[in-house]
DNA sequence: TTGAAAGCGCTAACAG
DNA sequence: CTGTTAGCGCTTTCAA
């Protein structure tokens, strides 16, 4: 393995040297983090351009304890989410001269030795952790180490407090299943879960019976599948009931990704949508004004989640505080797949 | 702007002292960058387990000047590509033992002052460079450097011999738009270009020129529209040529996302496709295959695109050379909108 | 307003 | 095989 051979770039000493001050002069200049006479200033720029200067980061967070940079912690993916998400992140990063890093977690290489773990942690002022992307341990261990931390789509462990950004799971199901059942008079509604243990999931699960209930549905186990958040787990799960001879007229898929999968076994079997079952999603990701018929779904806020979680983990980080929980306000999207006609498209 | 109050965290020099040895021998320990007898080793391991050491990124990067991180640079967005693109460095990045750093570039703070820029460049071996996400100057810049870089979707700027990972765009296009002149006896077909000074884009409409020539079709710039890559765009592009009463039975929309506005623009008009339009794309982006009807396309191998990446650029560090381009061959993929009948789908 | 000098935590010769 | 020591490039007291 051979250590690259990277030119010399010059240092703050060449600096200093051209501008004929000190580098303890050069470091204030460029900081404004100390008095220095506008003259000096002048000549300490004047030699930073001349030199094409940039200070080496590593050295500056050795010395200074920060970077400047907040660090976003995803799962080994790239789902549709990321775009929306960073979408996000980057428009409030913007504004507050953050930079940012992604650092995908590979939970493969998590074992091999603990300096196999994703760097953040050292490299970043704070970290932003997308659901899944850490197994616990590792939260409690960050979150001992002091370095701000907020949660994306999912709420802090038992035991921590960290602060954390989710949306409005249940309220959204609860409305769109209502929506199935008072407009479209559905009452045999279908639910695929999610991942076990994902939070997203078991809320809108919790939302699911909860809305049946408030419209005094009997609930069926038998409606219940699994859909994973993948399409094709949901295309199977569904020809499988139609297969074991189970009756419904809507499917509520627990994510857009989910649904397609629906359609498109319901499109095999020539079932009608929405005309004989309804099928509903949840996300409102980028592919659901895309499927056939557009997909009605509930609006998971997932730019406004980046934005929203930046801007907290930066007040985590400067003043050292934050609010302990952002729920964002989900909302129906309404299109065709439930049965409406189709409506001016609002959702995207 | 306070200092964050982080908990001290462990040093080798703790690690040493527990071990009983000396923080040489602790990096030895770690880094197997030298013999330690095995017992030794244990010791020093069992102590950073007891401490939960974690060494300092920034410490060990100022020290040793490698970070075993490759960047990735991407101009700020969040589109459909990313999603792919991130799938394929990941996975080649796990088999490597690299970390990822995902730097965006905002291009509205470059200017503010040369310290706002990325950082990529300091806190990774290489970087993996998006096309737009540097400008020429930056680029030349880094490449004086000596910073190991390859560049996706785009070749080196003239004077500089960056390796570059392109797609076999041309070749795609001249193949797409054959199958539609020779098995659909389409001869007006709308090309609607990309953005302006876009490589691909300008690479697919040399390939569009080349297969109308080949097939003896007479080109008609009344024919040439502006897709910008976007759907809304293309939409515009599609009603305008129809309000100027433009015949056309096909259209090639430089990207799938421009083709899905052109399905859309269709669809509003009453045109049926593919019956008597047929509409194709190129990318065989996540979108494609859930549009209706399912778009015929090209696969621009986005996913191959980011593993060969990394593989190049890991010989550049670690060898020092790697060739200069890799020419990833795209390959048609048929679906519904071209006027084929439903094929298996093999472009997913 | 400026400079000298002591680290930040780690690696990498160089001795032993 | 192991320890000593001199930096890596920057920030930050502390004096002047």
């Amino acid at each position: 393995m051979m250590t690259p051979k990277q030119v010399q770039q010059p240092t703050i000493m060449d600096v200093a040297a051209r501008a004929g001050v000190s580098t303890a002069t050069v470091s204030r200049a460029i900081n404004q983090s100390g008095p220095v006479r506008p003259g000096t200033s002048e000549a300490v720029w004047k030699a930073i351009r001349e030199l094409d200067y940039q200070p080496n980061v590593a050295a500056r967070g050795l010395a200074s304890r920060r970077t400047h940079t907040i660090g976003l912690l995803l799962p080994g993916i790239g789902g549709e989410f990321f775009a929306a998400l960073l979408r996000g992140i980057e428009h409030s990063l913007v504004e507050s001269r953050y930079n940012l890093l992604v650092h995908s977690t590979f939970p493969q290489n998590y074992t091999a030795t603990p300096f196999t773990r994703a760097l953040g942690e050292h490299n970043s002022d704070g970290l932003l952790v997308f659901t899944g992307s850490l197994q616990d341990h590792e939260l409690h261990r960050l979150s001992k180490s002091g370095l701000p931390m907020i949660l994306l789509y999912c709420s802090s462990p038992p035991g921590l407090k960290i602060p954390s950004v989710v949306v409005e799971n249940r309220k959204g199901t609860v409305q769109l299943i209502t929506h199935l059942i008072q407009v479209h008079n559905r009452k045999r509604i279908v639910f695929l879960r999610g991942p076990d243990n994902h939070e997203d999931s078991t809320e809108r699960e919790t939302g699911y019976w909860e809305a049946l209930a408030l419209n005094g549905i009997k609930p069926d186990t038998d409606l219940i599948g699994h859909g994973d958040f993948s399409s094709s787990e949901a295309s199977k799960a569904i020809h499988n009931m139609m297969d074991r001879g189970i009756v419904f007229d809507a499917v509520f898929a627990a994510d857009d990704e989910a649904a397609s999968g629906v359609l498109q076994a319901l499109h095999q079997r020539c079932v009608p949508v929405p005309d004989k079952v309804s099928v509903v999603g949840f996300d409102n990701s980028s592919l659901a004004s895309h499927l056939t018929p557009p997909l009605t779904t509930v609006d998971a806020r997932i730019e406004q989640t980046g934005y929203v979680a930046v801007t907290k983990l930066i007040e985590l980080i400067e003043l050292g505080t934050t609010s302990p929980v952002s729920i964002l306000p989900s909302h129906l999207v309404i299109r065709r797949s439930c049965g409406c006609e189709a409506a001016p498209d609002s959702g995207d």
